[in-house]
DNA sequence: CGCCAGATTGACT
DNA sequence: GTCAATCTGGCGG
């Protein structure tokens, strides 16, 4: 099956079912005219005011970004790592799936957990608020590939909802485990 | 303004 | 096991 790139219509859903779909999809970096693929391996959603780990609780510029349009980029800075998610669902809904590993297709890099995927493939602040439906800068790919995805409690959260909303894919060595 | 916490990581005791 | 690095936003003075 020839790979194509994903639509908006496809982050239109829920951030729990966007989660668990993009798991095996493929992020495509483009940096200096090189496109750098990477499968997605591990996910965790998060909703809005009724997420307490959810950064749509307090009312900056990152809740502000998260009502904004399915497939816009949130690039969300802490602990000197930068951290990115995909809203979600219809616009004014505060959903967001967190990326927290990949694994990479056609280059070397630590990708095994969030802060270092960023790292490899140099996502910064400078994509915060683009959208992963439109630019050659970045987006997602699906090549029809099927997987078994693992579910579990969200990982780093203090207070985490009674819901298991990390997914993972199944004996995968690049899912960072704790 | 200062201080704290957090969806992290790496270096060090 | 502990600690600190950088950014954002809440809260107290």
């Amino acid at each position: 099956m020839k790979a194509r790139k994903i639509d908006k219509e496809f982050f239109l859903r829920d951030a729990e079912f966007v989660a668990r779909e993009l798991l095996g999809k493929i992020i495509v970096r483009k940096i200096n005219g090189k496109e750098f693929r990477a499968r997605i391996v591990e996910t965790e959603a998060y909703f809005g005011s009724e997420d307490p780990a959810s950064r749509a609780v307090q009312n900056g510029d990152l809740r502000r970004t998260m009502l904004m349009d399915a497939g816009t980029i949130l690039v969300y800075g802490i602990h000197n790592n930068w951290l990115v998610n995909f809203v979600t669902n219809k616009t004014g809904m505060a959903e967001a799936v967190l990326i927290r590993a990949l694994e990479p297709m056609n280059f070397e890099g630590n990708t095994k957990g969030p802060g270092l995927l960023t790292k490899s493939l140099k996502i910064k602040k400078d994509l915060h608020k683009k959208s992963v439906c439109e630019g050659d800068k970045i987006w997602v790919e699906d090549d029809g590939m099927n997987l078994d995805v693992c579910e579990d409690f969200r990982i780093g959260i203090r207070n985490d909802l009674p819901k298991k909303l990390r997914f993972y894919i199944k004996d995968n060595g690049w899912v960072s485990r704790r």
